[in-house]
DNA sequence: TATGAGATCAACT
DNA sequence: GTTGATCTCATAC
């Protein structure tokens, strides 16, 4: 069976069922990617979302409809990505935080300058700049090249924790991750201790 | 291992 | 002028 590839459809659900959904699955950007490990929901109802307090220029494309990508700049240095969900005018996304590197390895270790593998995309900072997504990427469709985004094969194991770097609303257990991942941005706290 | 500064931009007070 | 969905590098323990 070849790799269902995630469609609009997908995007336009609750946030909270999209972002766990997507733990397992293969992002790919200009060919270069892997397979996401760690994700975190914002809703427009969520003191954290940058769509809390309603549209801005730079949240605008939040706003709009589901399956497109968001990416901001965040504290004026690093990039960010976004995945749209829900409706349009829900203004929810889901934030890509980290992904196990598998594709085009060599190109993301030249943007990165670093050999490490396992911190190449361990962060949404870091895996924007190995993946080469930058501002002008802003309000791509997922669906389409240089996006192309596939299902998760088999049953990931999934782990929920608080989420990270935020300061509002910061005991929402609304970041998910693959279980015992090492490309994790941060481990999750293992059950039952 | 842990803390602290710096980079640098958009939104808010 | 301050803060923030971050990361890197330096210095200290």
């Amino acid at each position: 069976m070849p790799p269902l590839k995630l469609d609009r459809d997908f995007f336009n659900r609750s946030v909270h069922k999209v972002a766990p959904e997507l733990i397992g699955a293969t992002l790919l950007f200009n060919g270069v990617g892997g397979r996401i490990v760690e994700v975190e929901a914002y809703h427009h109802t969520d003191p954290a979302a940058h769509s809390h307090r309603g549209r801005t220029p730079r949240n605008a494309v939040m706003f709009g409809p589901p399956g497109y990508a968001y990416v901001y700049r965040s504290y004026g240095l690093h990039w960010c990505l976004n995945f749209v969900c829900e409706p349009e005018g829900s203004a929810s996304a889901v934030l890509i935080r980290a992904i196990e590197p598998t594709l085009g390895l060599d190109r993301m270790r030249r943007r990165r300058r670093l050999t490490d593998e396992r911190l190449l995309c361990a962060g949404p900072g870091r895996l924007c700049e190995a993946l080469g997504v930058t501002g002008t990427d802003n309000g791509l469709p997922l669906d389409s090249p240089p996006f192309e985004i596939f299902a998760p094969t088999g049953k990931p194991e999934i782990a929920a924790g608080v989420r990270i770097g935020i300061t509002k609303a910061a005991d929402l257990p609304w970041r998910y991750g693959l279980a015992g991942s090492r490309y994790l941005s941060k481990p999750f706290r293992q059950p039952g201790r």
